[in-house]
DNA sequence: TTGAAAGCGCTAACAT
DNA sequence: ATGTTAGCGCTTTCAA
């Protein structure tokens, strides 16, 4: 066991107001570029070179202290532990990295006593907001807690509408994807939904329906199942719409595991996609959707452009802006891979 | 447009103080649970109830400016941007919790630039030290600024071994998977690696021989296909092993994408796995290996345990416990599905 | 144009 | 056993 070697204490400004030969004010000045006090172009430069002589390096906390703001933002999620949405952190960090700001990350697994012992910490670092991402978009139950501080909601929605909130048009990208088999030409659409009750089933179901309508196709209830959110659940779903008397010829699969079972009940039938029943899913789930054979269609859930609004929202929220608890929805957009 | 509310300023030591009638200090040491030091059982009272009483919260902050020490570590990682590996994050994160230290995610695309400027950030930041963790197994070359404070690799090395680092053990898991293959009586086993030169390729590979060879079968060249990383590729190299005059009844694929292709291959010809041939993976990318039909046998990669070791790694380096640039290789344990 | 001094919230050495 | 005081590194009036 080796001592502990103490580190060499850290350049501060004192020093580099000494090295220059001017005060600690104009150091602060010079480094933060205030060019709204008039300094000497000769001072200015002194600074400078004595900052980089000395490898002077700022110490955000202190200036913290000082300016009592912190830059930091705390983001809450489950979403650490289900990989599926990690793009809402990427989202909200490259954002929030852009207005030089931080995201202290707390990841909960959605227990409330937890959730809230979280938020409790994020506060003693004196985060300015709070981002409250879920994995999966539902309505939730915020820690009172974090009234303290502005809180905007992702991928998810106050169940008491005390909260802006941005979260996904599941109508439009339910909408997108049967009039993306329509298009091809595509009149019996089955649709393997999820559990009714959730956002995304209603949403999504919602946009099948108005497609076919405005197709003028009036929805057939035989057409429609709902199936167990995995692949098994999407292959004994897709077995009852082919083994219909009069089968679709193309299934929209409210989501892309329900997709991966669809297709092997139609490679099963010696059915080929998409030439014999084509296929389009939800939720773009990379390692299901690009690696299936043939690519699947699918419409993407907008993970890292939600958490990136959610920042904004947040921004515009502390900088006084916006008071509103509105709810932003961000648009599904269609990926074409091969399976229409 | 709503005026910005100036927020209340927030409850202080010296308010508390102040309410119970008591020095600051006694604040402090009562707060911190410091027995060392006695108080009055009253005083103590007091304390506590006034800290209640105003909602008393500390300043993090303030605090690691006085004690000069943050209780930060930073993560650098370009896994934020491939949720593959993101159970790292979660490990570290909670790993840190337990130690009531804080983790400031800074995600990279390995930008050198870009990395060291994320770097740089984190140490204006006053990180206790730096976890540099990579998506997939590999060499890679740390910002020099990094020395500045302890820093661990993770599921990564220093190509110049100077840090210390937490990787997967690759060769065990290779073994794990082949003997898996030998218990249930498969004597011609074929093995569809990666590219050769990486760490996963080379120590799977490793592995597979020496099961083998311990198992008493001389392994066969023919049966041993590099494929292209994919489904596709996992497919194409599939086929080329059931095309053998004496096709293998087993197969090992170094991954889960290319055993989903070998999924295909296999299905397409009317075999049934894992009755006709076996078949088994190694990452455990849930996605695929839990939702392919049937369930996929597959080798975990210990994301979320190289995660916590990293952090423990970092615990001891910065109590100066441990001082050797060593590397810590920890174990990927065999997930059993029904492809064997 | 520059500098002195106070203060941000907290800890810790030192007196009392 | 409790209180005083001096920082921690930085920003920001306010004077000079």
């Amino acid at each position: 066991m080796s001592k502990k070697t103490p580190r060499a204490r850290a350049v501060t400004m004192k020093d580099v107001a000494h090295h220059a030969g001017v005060s600690r004010t104009a150091v602060s000045l010079v480094l933060n570029d205030r060019y709204d006090v008039t300094l000497a172009q000769d001072t200015r430069q002194r600074v400078l070179s004595a900052a980089a002589e000395l490898g002077y390096r700022p110490n955000a906390g202190a200036r913290a202290l000082a300016q009592q703001r912190s830059d930091w933002y705390g983001l809450v999620t489950e979403i650490v532990t289900a990989p599926f949405a990690v793009d809402v952190i990427k989202g909200a960090q490259d954002r929030a990295m852009t207005d030089s700001k931080y995201l202290l990350i707390a990841s909960t697994e959605s227990d409330p006593a937890a959730e809230t012992a979280a938020i409790e910490r994020l506060l003693e670092q004196r985060v300015e907001g709070l981002i409250y991402a879920a994995t999966w978009h539902r309505g939730v139950t915020v820690p009172e807690i974090a009234r303290e501080v502005p809180t905007v909601l992702v991928n998810c929605f106050d169940i008491e509408g005390r909260y802006p909130a941005v979260v996904p048009d599941e109508r439009v990208g339910g909408y997108r994807a049967t009039e993306r088999l329509l298009s091809a030409d595509h009149r019996r659409i089955g649709f393997i939904n999820l559990d009714p009750g959730i956002p995304a089933a209603i949403g999504r179901r919602e946009g099948y329906l108005s497609a076919l309508r405005e197709a003028g196709i009036e929805p057939d209830e035989t057409l429609e199942v709902t199936g167990h959110a995995t692949a098994d659940g999407g292959f004994a779903s897709a077995e009852q719409l082919l083994d219909l008397p009069e089968p679709p010829t193309a299934i929209f699969c409210a989501n892309d595991r329900m997709a991966m079972g669809a297709y092997d009940a139609i490679k099963e039938r010696g059915l080929r996609i998409p030439h014999d029943v084509a296929v389009i899913g939800f939720d773009n789930q990379e390692l299901i959707a690009g690696y299936l054979r043939p690519g699947l269609t699918t419409v993407a859930l907008p993970f890292e452009q939600m958490g990136a609004r959610g920042v904004d929202l947040l921004a515009a929220i502390t900088a006084g802006e916006s008071t509103a608890t509105k709810i932003v929805t961000v648009d599904c957009p269609l990926l074409e891979r091969s399976s229409v």
